[in-house]
DNA sequence: ATGACGAGTCGCAACGTCTCGTCTTGACAG
DNA sequence: CTGTCAAGACGAGACGTTGCGACTCGTCAT
């Protein structure tokens, strides 16, 4: 009788192997073809110990996102939230052109039609937006930033563009493009007095 | 020899039999589920009926989405640019929360592993931007907006925030979801001379 | 007669479960 | 300290199931 395995006698090794192995796989012939069976040849290990230890493949390149972040700083507080904000929102653009970018729209396309990994796929998303609203309240504790805002909405103009772009449009950006969002969200689109100098991606 | 089917000879009945079907099944059981089988069996059809004029479901099911397009109109011009995005944009919103946005998000996840579908999806998309586009040149030359705003990322600014929200976040919506959003853009995230009055979500 | 149609069969690939025999580990006996 | 032994995680892979996309029928309309 073991249907709940013992974690104190998991191969470190194996968990190792399968994270890498799933991992490479995505980078390299993508989300969809990543296959458990061909993350356990891979891995060289048995399909089993795949399913004994994670209930699919979604959460086993979550997991894998998880280490990558827990060994990153989440945001700098430099006391100019707009620069904070950019280089975040830079780092983040930056990792959607690497592999990993790969392994992260695996997953968001998982969360879409897998309950079990939409909730650990949005938990996962939601750390990042808690950390942004975070910093943005202490923004706007500042006054750097309307005290009217809503701080959710505010992630959102500020990360939806870039979302937009990369997911969905799948169009090429210039380096410098959350700059130039961010310089036309805080001054605002409409004509006026003219804040910060602006654009034309 | 009949490599290429002959489109006058086609049976109109089966093609809207089996649009309705993909969509009612995309609509009931999620896009993963709806099989090309099981379309076939609610339409009444034979599976070898969709293969011979569509190559995938993501196809079927973007052909659906292009005649509810096709039955409605574009940007509205009142003259009042915000006026006339916020009527484009709640539209959308509204759409989202329908069953139609169950097959949107179906048919951009396809986008995501397949290429062919992909293509389709993305010329779908991009018709929207550019109405979207065309009406934001012209608000930029009435004044309404700043002239130096890029307008590819303009309507990210402005769409992004609301597929953040809706697909990534899925979290529920205020109905003045975008009236905020477009208050917040258009004057900016920054605080000062305040222009129009703006939220708190 | 041609060819699209409904129905259904085919081999294939991956799923998730399962059953092997092996190897590691910790508990206990000598 | 050392030898024995049961528990259970391991690699390997077979299993039935599902859906894929190509195909083969006999039927029916043009």
């Amino acid at each position: 009788m073991s249907r709940q395995p013992d974690p104190s006698r998991r191969s470190e090794q194996s968990r190792q192997a399968i994270l890498a192995a799933a991992a490479d796989l995505c980078m390299e012939i993508g989300y969809a073809a990543t296959t458990v069976e061909a993350i356990a040849a891979r891995a060289g290990v048995g399909k089993q110990t795949i399913y004994r230890w994670w209930p699919s493949k979604a959460a086993v390149l979550l997991e894998y996102m998880r280490r990558i972040r827990d060994a990153r700083l989440g945001f700098a507080d430099t006391g100019d939230v707009r620069a904070d904000l950019l280089a975040q929102t830079t780092a983040v653009q930056t990792l959607f052109g690497t592999n990993l970018g790969a392994v992260w729209r695996g997953l968001l396309i998982a969360a879409q039609s897998d309950d079990v990994a939409a909730g650990d796929v949005r938990a996962f998303l939601e750390v990042a937006v808690t950390e942004a609203k975070a910093r943005l309240a202490k923004a706007q504790q500042a006054g750097e930033l309307r005290a009217d805002a809503d701080l959710d909405m505010t992630v959102e103009i500020i990360f939806g563009p870039l979302y937009h772009a990369w997911l969905l449009r799948a169009r090429p950006l210039p380096e410098a493009y959350m700059k130039d969002v961010l310089d036309l969200v805080f001054d605002g689109l409409k004509p006026g007095e003219g804040g910060t100098a602006a654009p034309q991606g």
